[in-house]
DNA sequence: CCAAGTTGTTATCGAATGATTACTTCGGAC
DNA sequence: GTCCGAAGTAATCATTCGATAACAACTTGG
């Protein structure tokens, strides 16, 4: 054993290695769109080889399909934990779930973004069925009316636009980016810039 | 003079070729996302050479930008004409100038894939400025309270991802997704589903 | 201890894409 | 008519990217 360190990545078992490149490889298509990331960027951002991401996930669409499927399931399942407690207060802290996962890098961006490929002949169908999944847990699971799912699912994809906007970092800059913020995140906003990404970060 | 036909472009004015390259561009960008498109296929469908429609414009991202502001300012112009009348009925009426232009190809696409391009350098300031632009007209022209212009604007949130997850071709499949569109369109279900392309269609 | 499956890499290929260059053709002013 | 700027194309280039192939190193059961 010389100085220099090992240049090849420490073992781990593929399932592992699998879950710790879906984590990075939703920070980076949440940063870039589908269309926009390299299965090299992604490999990098997992410490790996770009063609050993390949051969895991088979092809750079099952990848995503795989991204995709994880971030609804963990949306659900934040939703589910937040749950339990007076009716009254479950709106505002399945809001509060759903802020909170901004926390984890590229969470909403992912699904944000994947709204736009409906026309994907792969992609499409799993987009499709992970937004009807919410809505059907917001409606059955959680007990919302129609108005009040359409409600909450419609102001989800107002922050999903405005945390993809990236209108955080310009907080303070002018009135109506000031406001739509503070509308978005009624008693929230502070945290929320903390996780938040300044408009040219690569977040 | 032979037989054959012109393989040339009719000749035309620099301004109204641009016009219909921005018009033709609008639909590619819609339905293939920013990266997705090829300024080959944006050329095609505008019926000239790739070369002259970068040559046009300089370069891919500023086409885009282009395109972007001419989708922000059709937006504006639609809601403006949908000022007159009574208050009662303005956000009725400014909801429809938005649905209606579904008809228009690639126009909410490009509006909805937009809000993801926050993080890009020449194109995030646009994509704010456009939206923040909109925000602006929705509270001080129309004359919105700051709730009202949050619910309009996350309304047209959730009716861009329902074009873009192709949900309409849905329609009727499952009771959510059929849920989900009455929902976005109280009362326009089935004039939208004349406009919206199918679930694989390229539109 | 060693054979075999698993984990991972380096090298490389073919196709696609944005951009540049150099050339051709039209149309209108004089 | 003819000349010159504007409109437009064909050919081509340098990169980039997803995928494949071939190979190397670890680890584990018997």
């Amino acid at each position: 054993m010389s100085v220099d360190e090992v240049q090849t990545a420490p073992r781990m078992k593929a399932a592992d290695r699998r879950e710790l490149i879906l984590e990075a490889a939703t920070a980076v298509f949440g940063a870039k769109s589908y269309v926009g990331t390299t299965t090299d960027e992604v490999a990098h951002a997992a410490g790996v080889s770009q063609p050993y991401v390949v051969r895991l996930f088979g092809t750079k669409a099952k990848l995503y399909i795989a991204v995709i499927e994880r971030a609804y399931a963990r949306i659900i399942g934040e939703f589910e934990s937040a749950l339990p407690g007076p009716v009254e207060e479950r709106r505002r802290r399945m809001g509060a779930a759903y802020a909170g996962l901004l926390a984890e890098r590229g969470m909403l961006p992912v699904i944000a973004n994947s709204t736009a490929l409906g026309g994907d002949p792969e992609i499409g169908p799993v987009a499709r069925g992970g937004f009807a999944s919410v809505w059907r847990f917001v409606r059955d699971e959680a007990g919302f009316t129609e108005e009040e799912t359409r409600d909450f699912m419609a102001s989800g994809m107002l922050i999903n636009a405005v945390v993809g906007l990236r209108l955080v970092g310009a907080y303070g800059t002018e009135a109506s980016v000031t406001e739509v913020l503070d509308a978005c995140f009624p008693d929230a906003v502070n945290r929320v810039r903390e996780f938040m990404p300044a408009a040219d970060e690569p977040w």
